[in-house]
DNA sequence: ATGAAAGCGCTAACAG
DNA sequence: CTGTTAGCGCTTTCAT
């Protein structure tokens, strides 16, 4: 593969008569350049095929136009047919393609990830930085705030509040509450919890949300831990089901974990949601298609990415107004397992 | 928020009192110096939060050490709940991982976003591409590949041979042919097919594929198109229907069409198999899950992104012996549709 | 083994 | 309106 030799402003500018100062200002749309020179030198830069070079570019404006979304997971877990990371990016994407930004997608799933994106990051690769997925108090974000770089978490950081990192997040609490009112309303009254990872927000707030709205309404609780993935499901509900054979109600931590429950609920030969109420947390897809129709708290996903990502576009612009951290609704969507 | 000077090597070195040289020299690992020097250098580096500022190493050495993934599909496409680009990405994560380069993942599903990407590989911001999901005959790789930029493509390019590009693509012709023959094995005589767009390889070659087989056997054939996407195979099988209603199986081009296409047979009040039997390709997720579960062509995905990107990192290294193009199998799965 | 010096390609004052 | 000049922060000969 031969690296051919790439055009410089200085080729262009010898080629069209002028300075590199005058190609510079064409290329970066100067007004004030007149129209026969600079007719020229798109000419030359045609001729030549040049295109700037974004190391020098950046080196002098300290700019790399690219905002960096950070996953602290593996690709498979991103990329497997959990539609919660989807639908983050996804979000984001929306914002960035309209501010024409470049995304720059991290899976940090392993410390040696971690190490090379944290490198990334510092090293000025990127504009601005984004966190989903975060894990226990991930000293990353404050890190990069500290260095100067515009950092958006999206779900709040459990980091000590040292140097409070913006974020955006839902309202788990209030969504849980709702599904296990509703639950209680239906008058199921041994209602049990598959929780997520303790490590993460999500997990912790949802499960707060269980415990508190449980023992208002004078119940007992039945806790089991999964990780959000479908077999972790799966594995909780058959522990939760020889825990308690009688349980007639489940609220689930997310959808995977949900459709996973289901099936070792039909497994067990229980009908759903005559025996057992299901209730999960998200609204995915995977919810819509499951048999039957999940019952489920809505999060706006796709809103999240694109908050977090208006959010960093203003704090790298600079701009005075940007709201530090934003908590979307959250809403109950009521399908056929509860 | 306040960009906080970074400090530079000058500063490193004149806090360790050596020269600029010999912390670069440290920083990057060289063996020839002093053990002493080395400590104190380190110390500094860290004493400072040192971390060097890759436009300028990029602009002297002309390495970014990252990678792109282009995607010329928009976002939504890409992470819907179609498991194939998922697929994709998780091989390429794994090999850029170990190899430890960044993954950059662009989406350029518009045409603002096509450019952007052009300019932001031309620019030299990455060391290789790798392209999936080409449409039509884009002529980006061959202009990346002329710059001197290695370039890889996931689907054999449609582009006019000028400049061969190497690619990894699957036996989307024999997949096709078993699928085929095994239709027609098991007594099928109306066999219809839902191809996928043809501007795309996969798309036409498994459209080929079809064509070819049908005709050994002596059979009419039977072409509605789509886009690859659930909604368009539902369409598609209700034009199939309504065209030729006494069709007895269906060959489509993938998974999620095919999945489509199973819920406009059941709509229509056809039976599975009994009635109809259902071919895909690709074999996601989604084949395991419908009801009944798809029979479908397996195709490697993830090994597809494993080797593409196996291909980039040995043209970037100047590897002698990368092999330019590589076509992997496919293999028919029978499941419960044929 | 270490330092001095010359750029990499570009932008941004500052003059003119 | 255009050119001159001075770096941005780093690597890399070439001396020492």
């Amino acid at each position: 593969m031969v690296t051919r030799e790439r055009p410089t402003l200085e080729a262009v500018a010898r080629r069209a008569g002028v300075s590199r100062a005058t190609v510079s200002r064409v290329v970066n749309g100067s007004t004030t350049v007149a129209a026969t020179i600079r007719d020229a030198v798109h000419r030359a830069v045609e001729e030549l095929g040049y295109v700037p070079n974004q190391a020098a570019r950046s080196l002098v404006t300290q700019r790399t136009e690219s905002i960096a979304l950070i996953l602290p997971e593996t690709a498979s877990r991103v990329f497997s047919d959990d539609l919660f990371f989807p639908a983050v990016i996804r979000g984001v994407s929306i914002e960035l393609e309209a501010a024409n930004k470049q995304l720059v997608l991290m899976m940090a799933g392993s410390a040696a990830s971690h190490d090379r994106v944290e490198r990334y990051a510092m090293a000025g690769h990127v504009d601005g930085v984004m966190f989903a997925s975060m894990h226990g108090a991930d000293p990353l974000p404050g890190a990069l705030a500290r260095l100067g770089i515009p950092v958006v978490c999206s779900g709040r950081p459990m980091t000590p509040a040292e140097l409070p990192v913006p974020y955006v997040d839902v309202d788990h609490f209030g969504g849980v509450a709702a599904a296990v009112r509703h639950l209680v309303a239906l008058g199921r009254r041994r209602i049990a919890t598959i929780a997520g990872p303790q490590d993460m927000v999500a997990g912790i707030d949802r499960l707060a949300g269980y415990r508190t709205t449980l023992r208002q309404a004078g119940l007992a609780e039945h806790v089991t831990v999964g990780d959000f993935t479908r077999e972790s499901g799966i594995q909780a509900m058959r522990r939760l089901l020889s825990e308690q054979p009688e349980l007639d109600a489940v609220f689930v931590a997310s959808d995977m974990m949900a459709h996973g429950a289901l099936q070792a609920l039909k497994e067990s030969g229980r009908h759903i949601p005559g025996d057992v109420a299901v209730i999960g947390f998200d609204d995915v897809e995977i919810s819509r298609l499951s048999d039957p129709p999940l019952s489920t708290v809505r999060q706006p996903i796709v809103d999240m990415g694109r908050t977090m990502a208006r959010q960093v576009l203003g704090l790298v612009a600079e701009e005075p107004d940007v709201p530090t951290s934003v908590v979307l609704p959250t809403e109950l969507v009521v399908r056929a397992t509860a």
